[in-house]
DNA sequence: ACTCTGACTGAACATTCGTTCATTTTATTC
DNA sequence: GAATAAAATGAACGAATGTTCAGTCAGAGT
């Protein structure tokens, strides 16, 4: 039933996809000319074309699978924590593992923006889910009694922007290490949260281990 | 002595980075002919080999104009007022108004990161020396007794983040107004400042305005 | 009025790029 | 093992791009 021939063709997606994957995390995806991917992979033009539209369905494909890295990363996440407290500030640590673990996909991801409408509306698709789910649980966690009342999309924008900018400062600038992007996102997190979560909620923040009780008595 | 020509020539000069800046903010730079800015401007080809060195040139020139504004704006501000939590939010505020107020220079500057090396170093020193100024006020903060003893550098690095995050998403996804843009900023500084700033001086808290007397007694 | 510096011009250059397609090769089926 | 359908090939195409440079021209100095 031609079996071979399938996981063969498979073969050469994903050999394509990796070529493309590496030289566009080198160079950047405008700096990468096609026919280099073509003869990273050892393949023929032609098969470039069989197997994707052209060089921007390419760049697409990679960016939807991070996003669907993260997105299954977090209902993992989500399927064995319930608390509210843990997932606001874990759920980012979720995520920015997932960039983490995937260094040549960050660095794409953080420079592709504004490249053209196409590529925009598609950061942008993800950048929506995200806003959307994290504004859900802060406002879940308003009415459950947990958050204080504050305005949610300012909270929810600050987060995605805090993990845009750490992974930026990580894998463009070269300025933060990997741990540290993590440290970064985490530590603003606990920060945000000393205004959001209501006090009796914060005694497992990690910020008053560090800060210890100094902290709690000037708060009170 | 030629008076009449060197005015002339500054014109020219002129008129070239003002086409650029309309051509790179619409198009983007990457998809922005060189030939088309030499058009629009009505001059030879030669003429903008006279005044710039090449493509990025004009390109470098723009950012760094954006960049002498904000660094501008900040020292007027500082200028005259001294108070030290005023001065931590509104000083973005002051910055933020700069991007509001250069919407092409803006946009460019939203759509050139990871561009190539050149740019990326040209975009690094400005963040560093944001980060640097706004690090050794809320150190100074510190010092003084008037800000908590936080960690500094991710709370600078934040501030940078939401600011760049904001600039995006006004000018390139056009998500937000430039109202919402400033509006962003500022209540994300308020929110920080709640964790950082010491309870006696939070009293001319916007957000306690905003939210009332409930608000103070959930904290006390 | 004449000279001459240097600003200005734009056709031409030398690449480079994304993509196509006529042809060849390969795997599968009968 | 021949027929067939699909995959693979890579030379060629056409359009674009950043930059140069030999020649032109305007205006400042004498």
């Amino acid at each position: 039933m031609g079996q071979m021939r399938d996981i063969k063709m498979q073969e050469k997606r994903q050999k394509l996809l990796e070529c493309a994957l590496t030289l566009f995390s080198e160079k950047g995806y405008i700096n990468t000319p096609v026919r280099e991917i073509i003869d990273m992979s050892g393949y023929g033009t032609g098969t470039f074309y069989k197997y994707f539209n052209n060089k921007e369905d390419i760049l697409k494909i990679l960016l939807e699978d991070l996003f669907e890295q993260i997105v299954d990363s977090v209902n993992d996440y989500f399927a064995h924590e319930s608390d509210l407290y843990k997932r606001f500030v874990e759920t980012k640590r979720v995520i920015i593992e997932v960039y983490a673990r995937n260094e040549k996909l960050s660095d794409i991801y953080s420079r592709v923006a504004g490249m053209n409408d196409n590529i925009d509306q598609c950061l942008k698709d993800f950048d929506d889910k995200f806003l959307d789910f994290t504004s859900k649980n802060i406002e879940y966690g308003i009415k459950n009694g947990s958050f204080r009342t504050l305005p949610i999309l300012p909270i929810a924008h600050a987060t995605l922007a805090i993990i845009k900018y750490a992974v930026y400062k990580w894998v463009v600038a070269k300025e933060i290490s990997k741990e540290e992007m993590v440290d970064l996102v985490i530590s603003f997190m606990q920060c945000l949260s000393i205004g959001l979560v209501k006090k009796k909620l914060l005694e497992n923040n990690l910020l008053l281990e560090q800060y210890g009780e100094a902290f709690i008595e000037e708060r009170s």
